[in-house]
DNA sequence: TTGACATATTCCTATATGGGAATATATTAA
DNA sequence: TTAATATATTCCCATATAGGAATATGTCAA
């Protein structure tokens, strides 16, 4: 078998960075195809590619407003990834705790 | 350009279902490649190659002791992702909010 | 040393990319 | 209608899977 397909779900469609760039920009605002393309470093066909897979999963919605299409991002779409790795955060915590607590028993030995 | 490796970063690798459900299986605690084959429904080599990719980009850390290997989870490591999705929460917020406003001033209209 | 147990690696294959280039489609303006 | 603008799609290709099967490596016990 192969590996997933980016439309499979949010976490295969945010692997890509290109994909999370263009997430990240449009989570100031709305904006056209051509304002992405211009934002990034990006050939106008790749943004319509990339934006075709986030519209795939839903991190995307479309408005048309004459020949410009106007993309948005489903911010709910991407609760699920939020949550899955919320399911980590008391062990970071709790591994930085021991962290603190070995610098602090090793600053009190060497005055 | 194909598309990135799974070891090129955690979003990469977290990309894949099954590696997400190791990650969560070693979340409770510390296991062997043996306890995690018995978990998942997964074959020995699969679990494996898995736990290669997850420990690449440093998702797990590894511990010998006699013939067997004892996997961890790096939380740390779990942590940009988690980063990149919390700057999407005002949004989510923001939209559950307009939904909840929207269905209050519904309720009002019709007593 | 030999066998058993635990884990990792290699080989194979079908499949899905992502970019580049070219082209198609849709919409507005002249 | 025709040209121009905005966006989407198709074709091509190098690349990286993920699983299955077989095998290799490492470690302990007798």
């Amino acid at each position: 078998m192969a590996r997933a397909a980016t439309t499979s779900d949010a976490f295969n469609a945010v692997a890509e960075p290109r994909r999370r760039h263009i997430l990240n920009y449009l989570a100031m605002r709305e904006r056209s195809v051509t304002e992405i393309v211009d934002a990034m470093a990006i050939e106008q066909p790749s943004v319509s590619k990339h934006l075709k897979v986030l519209k795939g999963v839903g991190l995307v919605e479309v408005r048309r407003e004459g020949r410009k299409m106007f993309y948005t991002v489903n911010a709910n779409a991407i609760r699920p990834l939020h949550e899955w790795t919320s399911t980590f955060e008391r062990l970071w915590k709790h591994q930085l705790l021991r962290i603190k607590e070995r610098a602090e028993a090793n600053d009190a030995q060497k005055p």
